[in-house]
DNA sequence: TGTACATCAGTGAACGCGCGTTCACTGATGTAC
DNA sequence: TGTACATCAGTGAACGCGCGTTCACTGATGTAC
């Protein structure tokens, strides 16, 4: 990492730029066969090597299909992370419904990218144990614009019924508040869970066609969806 | 099907056993293996049948697919449909409650059966165009909840901020309207919505592992969120 | 700068796998007379 | 009730496919002296 290292040798540039190639086509390939097509004979096919010189670089389809996954949550987080930051100065509720509408367009420029992160589980692929960072950053960015809200007083709950919290989601809840920093209370806790779930929950929705019919007008759908949402939670 | 007719023959017994022993393990394969790894030879295997006998019964892997999955829309659907039946006398927001647990149940009970209908496609297979009765019936058991609460005045709204629909969305919402017989104002549509999608967001949650380590008391937290969002729709 | 050896990217053949689907066939069941 | 023919469930072999992965190899690149 200092700049008295010796410099990387032809290998090595080689090698790195292969490893590189390998991810693009690798991503290339989920974008349009899907996951579970994805084959290593046919990325290697692509990069014009025969199938067995991959395993030079890749253990197993398994390792090519982890990084692929690494790879697509910092994609998706980087851009929501960036949208959240380019809104900082906006009310809390057109952040969130910024941030949301953010995810959306990720998925439907990235679909098949998506379902490897929240679609059905990848037939014969194992995820490994790793508590990936990668797979919580448009998490986070999308909390903190509560966390946020609440700190510069524009979080605001209208009085209502409470819903009656169990011993034990008490105890998660208290967990999580401490994970992404967020000192509200737990009425405020189940509705920002309501509302993060709710942006996958209706992106996946319709990038799974399961609203067929029903609703053709998704993006103002799922606009009205945020903002209630964001509302519901306490964004003003 | 009147009586007068002629009974069915040896042959057209052994059939329709036959055709129901296919269906039966495949949606047995379909629970174990998943639909991406559902093989034809598999199921012919299982039944003592040489590969190719099975196409006797069965045009193709998408037809058997197609049937597996109108097989399981007709599950889940009865099964919400006996679960709203059974609460008629309950207030609304305790059979919203009771209906949206029973979709969870169910997909829980039947994790592979609940991919194929919520979960991303299943590579290679194209879904036939049929407007699937089906594949409506959980749904519109769940909205008939609200219908009903409509009907009996156990619907009612606290005043708040209105989110602003789109004139698109509102298009929409009058075709859904008709086709569910839901005749409730634009805010309660997109509140139904809301409730409705996020059913299926959260358990897809829960299912694919989305909360890892987030949540533990699921079935709590299901609770909790779909009894607020009941409560955000208006059900008393 | 030159030589001897070590490293390692890429080759090509091969293994064994399971799949969907077709096809000519056998033999049991059903039907018309 | 018996016979002749038609129907059709199930057989077994085969086709062609693509896959993941292993292995002994060649030849270029890197390193130590």
């Amino acid at each position: 990492m200092t700049s008295t290292e010796r410099p990387p040798t032809k290998r090595e540039l080689a090698r790195e730029q292969t490893q590189k190639e390998i991810l693009r086509v690798g991503r290339d390939h989920l974008g349009t066969v899907g996951a579970a097509a994805l084959s290593l004979r046919a990325v290697a096919r692509d990069l014009g090597m025969v199938s067995s010189a991959i395993y030079r670089y890749v253990d197993s389809r398994d390792e090519l299909l982890t990084r692929l996954i690494d790879d697509s949550y910092n994609s998706l987080g980087e851009a929501v992370e960036h949208d959240v930051a380019s809104t900082a100065a906006e009310p809390p509720v057109e952040r969130w419904v910024s941030a949301a509408s953010t995810v959306r367009t990720w998925a439907l420029d990235h679909p098949h990218d998506y379902s490897l992160l929240f679609g059905s589980p990848v037939p014969g692929y194992e995820a490994p144990a790793t508590t990936a960072v990668s797979g919580t950053r448009a998490s986070r960015a999308l909390i903190s614009i509560v966390r946020d809200a609440a700190a510069s007083r524009r979080l605001r709950r209208r009085k209502g019924e409470q819903i009656e919290i169990s011993e034990a989601l008490r105890a998660d809840f208290e967990i999580l508040r401490e994970e992404v920093d967020l000192d509200v209370p737990d009425g405020v806790v189940l509705d920002v869970l309501i509302a993060w779930s709710h942006v996958f929950g209706l992106v996946n929705f319709e990038l799974f066609n399961q609203t067929r019919g029903v609703v053709t007008a998704h993006a103002d759908l799922f606009e009205a969806a945020a903002r209630r949402l964001a509302a519901t939670i306490g964004l003003r």
